[in-house]
DNA sequence: CTGAAAGCGCTTACAG
DNA sequence: CTGAAAGCGCTTACAG
């Protein structure tokens, strides 16, 4: 049903029906099949379904330029991370790809990179409305930011900002650190380390700040002193666990606990503890943070969130405002829980009889 | 400098330069300025730099749409991939991106699912030649399928196919395998069980494949029989490898060691080994594939691939042909090596007397 | 319920 | 080296 066209000595081109094609077989105007085949009202029955068979005969697919250039919807979602290929942004991905995919949209996704480049990222996607709505990820935007995408008529899903009154979903994680650092101080424990944050950190992560909130207040809660030569950056990967883990053993008084902000720096500080010969949970216990797929394989206690559900949790709320226009305002918290496994225990020298 | 127009009750829309505006701004014609902006020859020097200026006071920037319409070139690349959310294709993803942002192109993802989908996609992509190119991952097409895509004249670079004589790039998984198994070989081991591919694969993976070829040729090149009841599908997942490790281990005559074709899996076995009771590499040799970031903090004995860089340099395979028209026809091959660390080593009973 | 026509913002022969 | 004009394939008031 491809015709070609052409033919001389330079490739041969598809020709592809256009909704002339489409106009002429069903015997209507290019308006009409526009909006019989759109679902749009005032259209006669008879009339949709002429259009409707010749659209299938002609195997017609409206031109997504054209319809962008003349109506203003692109039909695609911009999703706007701080950083790919980490182990959370990949699960939120997958998530969001496929309730996009599903809803027929394009995903477009667009790293932050530095700190520079979220204003990038906004000349972008703004001065064309290149996008329909974008789901922002971890990307602290200001009210000016906020307000640019507002004004280019784009709709905003956001997935861990605060400071934002719009829809969106996120966690309560300074209410999850208390519960991993609740758990530690619960078996006995006085000197928990802290592996957390960014030093200097470009993107302004809110999630650090607020883990951090809840350890001090656990420790608060327990009435621990606070000590801090314990709280240590890790930077959200393996090696900035191991490097973490490294720096709080080389300190006189070491700890006996260690909360790490994710699996990932959990995973990194465990290997060197065990590498320096310390029994985990014997000697040291470690908790971590997301429930990573690998945790349960070496034992990690953890703090469960459901990263992929987030994903596509997020993915229907910006549709339903794009498609149903329906506005959902406010902030879903959306749980979290303590997974218990075999990596924490009572602190060395409780007296493990049992 | 963005304007506003409307101002009536409904919300109000900004109003960005279009072409029309910067032609009248350097004084020029709307055809100038394409050609001035697009880099293209025939423009006077000055004229040049009045355009650019002008542009720039503007903030003036190209209707993507409306260039696609009217050109036909969208400066956008789809990145044909199985799924998402596994480590390597978040991995292979991260490196495309980075490449493909710097060059100023958008990334538009397709997930192919299942088998069904591979036509939805072409469908979905093809009529319209809504990208310039494709980066095709892992994903077997079939030759009508390169052909459609070769008609609607969208450039194609791959990354683990075979049976494409195209540009792209891939691993020698046989000669990798028989790297992995031949180390388990010269160790002492005997009986050396696979944890393999998919059961009623529906992608067509010819990477287990390629795997299970070079295993089997490792067994022969050390005088080994073949037992197939060592040959377990493990879906490329840590339950997966966790379940293979099960069933081998409830075989009448377990064996001493595992090659697993994925990290993933080599972690899902080795956790249930350790949990069975069996020490590794005292009892129980196992060695991976991928060097998955968590490969190092395990101690886990593996192939190294760059996956990143394989992104990065498909990516600039691609690019190189949509820009600079440069056609890399055949396929790269990129290395791999054997990480020997801490969960490989000599048969039990073998006297470890070192 | 339907159609003719204008217009979205570009690119590209074609003339000059 | 530059410009006037046609055209890419749609959507959307506006009439009827």
């Amino acid at each position: 049903l491809a015709e070609q066209r052409g033919g001389g000595d330079r490739r041969w081109e598809i020709v592809t029906a256009t909704i002339d094609d489409v106009a002429r077989r069903a015997q209507v105007s290019v308006a009409t099949v526009s909006r019989a085949l759109r679902g749009l009202p005032n259209v006669a029955p008879s009339t949709r379904i002429r259009v409707l068979e010749a659209a299938q005969d002609l195997r017609y697919v409206a031109d997504p330029s054209a319809s962008r250039l003349a109506g203003g919807k692109s039909r695609t979602i911009a999703l706007v991370v701080p950083m790919l290929g980490q182990w959370y942004y990949a699960k939120l991905f997958s998530g969001v790809e496929a309730v996009a995919a599903a809803a027929g949209y394009d995903l477009l996704p667009y790293t932050t990179g530095g700190p520079g480049s979220v204003t990038r990222f906004l000349d972008a996607l703004t001065p064309r409305r290149k996008v329909d709505g974008a789901l922002v990820v971890d990307v602290q935007l200001s009210d000016e930011d906020f307000g640019r995408l507002a004004d280019a008529g784009i709709d905003v899903v956001t997935v861990g900002v605060d400071r934002w009154r719009g829809p969106g979903l996120r966690i309560d994680n300074a209410a999850a650190a208390r519960l991993a650092v609740g758990h530690l101080t619960g078996l006995g424990h006085e000197r928990i380390a802290l592996i957390g944050g960014i030093d200097d950190d470009p993107f302004h992560f809110s999630v650090p700040v607020d883990r951090f909130g809840g350890y001090r207040d656990a420790l608060r809660a327990a009435g621990l002193p606070r000590r801090p030569e314990l709280v240590v950056p890790g930077n959200f990967s393996l090696e900035g666990g191991a490097e973490a883990m490294n720096a709080l053993l080389a300190s006189p008084d070491p700890p006996t606990a260690v909360f790490a902000c994710s699996d990932e720096m959990a995973i990194g500080a465990m290997q060197v503890a065990q590498d320096a010969g310390l029994r985990v949970p014997g000697q040291l216990s470690i908790v971590g943070f997301d429930d990573h797929d690998v945790a349960e394989y070496v034992g990690l206690t953890t703090i469960r969130q459901d990263v992929t559900g987030q994903g596509e949790r997020a993915a229907q709320l910006l549709l339903a405002q794009l498609v149903g226009d329906e506005r959902t305002e406010g902030q879903e918290v959306h749980p979290t829980r303590l997974i218990v496994r075999r990596t924490t225990g009572p602190p060395p020298g409780t007296g493990e009889l049992r």
